[in-house]
DNA sequence: CGCATTATTGATCGTCTTCAAGAGTCGTGG
DNA sequence: CCACGACTCTTGAAGACGATCAATAATGCG
């Protein structure tokens, strides 16, 4: 791919973008996870959300942006400058698809956050993982590499390490998932999604798909 | 304003837009609330966010696109289709700004919910109400007019009616915030912030305004 | 091998939910 | 004009869910 000859690395934990830093160019990542994240004076945070691959960062529209989060690499990162939608037509609406799912994915986790219990919380999450990482190709034989400390997740879900590791033990339990060696699998997602009341991410009547296929 | 020739009306409850319909023309708010919200089959409901005047309903680049929530209006609503940015280089910026605003109330309720206490919620959310009216011109001597039940903001907040109303006895005895005959003020809305670690929002260098300071 | 990070489990505590009931307000129709 | 029902607000009591505190394994990395 074009793109990716000027491709960079970022180590674990780096920050990639500040919160209230003016926004540069836009990103594109390739390969490993991110996070959005909002920090509080006192040293809370929380995890909006995840950036995966084909996921970007920064885009916007209007001049002299301000970035409204902090992003973070949770893994060894890949990336490279995201190539301009004025590029081509088809770029220009993987763009605006990959903006309205990322829209998506921050409603579904406010629904998240304000009204499911911490075993329906980490579940919901799960799957909306698998979803996504389905969508790049990411998935094999229903497992993902999970590369996320359960310490993240408790970030993610507004919970503490101390419950996240219990609602996986019971997840575990349950037979919902089976998590080792860094990999995860859920046993039955369509039960467990029909369990939860989980619809599956929709943004546009038709086949649409979102920029990572574009780079498949 | 031209575009308020052909206004029309929303009784308080319609929706104005359902998850997962079909996105017709893009609205905007003249005046009135709304809100947008995710349901769950169990009943469950969560208002992912609160849309005031000037505020844009469905407003999308791709084609074909479907809703991601439910609209409904919180009070009678008056609104018109909102005019197409190609009619002018600032409404089309303006509409930029307005995204990314709405991005970043999205997150601030993320971290909201995942984060804070439920005093703080409650306090951070109608400092963030206060800080929107104030946009549109419709904060005068620090009170603004508060349409809404304290069960709409259980659903907004995360919480039971019931502990919406403990923490506003509770604002309302510490002199944060006198809510009375539909109006609310917050006495020291500086030092409430301060105290909750709230930043104002901020989404560019420059002080751009939203788009209802177009209509103003 | 030593140190830092991550995972795990127990015990106790507190915030928020749930359940229940009563009072106040408002619009509507008889 | 008043009675009624729907909604909103309010408060109490009990219980549950998740937080906090604390300690001990694993795991992995330099």
């Amino acid at each position: 791919m074009a793109a990716m000859k000027n491709a960079r690395t970022a180590k674990r934990g780096r920050e990639l973008l500040s919160e209230g830093s003016p926004i540069k160019a836009p990103l594109l990542i390739i390969e490993g996870w991110a996070a959005r994240i909002r920090t509080f004076e006192d040293g809370r945070m929380q995890i909006v959300s995840f950036l995966l691959a084909g996921d970007l960062i920064g885009h916007c529209d209007h001049p002299r942006p301000l970035s409204v989060s902090t992003v973070m690499a949770l893994t060894d990162l890949r990336y490279c400058e995201a190539p301009s939608p004025s590029v081509s037509p088809s770029l220009q609406a993987a763009y605006a698809v990959s903006r309205a799912l990322e829209e998506a994915y921050l409603l579904s986790h406010i629904a998240r956050l304000g009204r499911l219990t911490a075993e329906e919380r980490l579940a919901d999450l799960l799957l909306e993982l698998l979803e996504r990482l389905e969508l790049c190709g990411l998935v094999e034989d229903g497992s993902y590499a999970m590369p996320l400390a359960q310490h993240t997740l408790a970030d993610a879900t507004g919970l503490t390490v101390v419950h996240v590791n219990r609602m996986v033990r019971q997840l575990r339990h349950q037979q919902d998932i089976v998590w080792q060696d860094g990999y995860l699998t859920i046993n039955d997602p369509q039960s467990l999604a029909r369990k939860l009341g989980r619809r599956p991410t929709r943004v546009t009547d038709t086949l649409e798909e979102p920029v990572s296929r574009l780079f498949a």
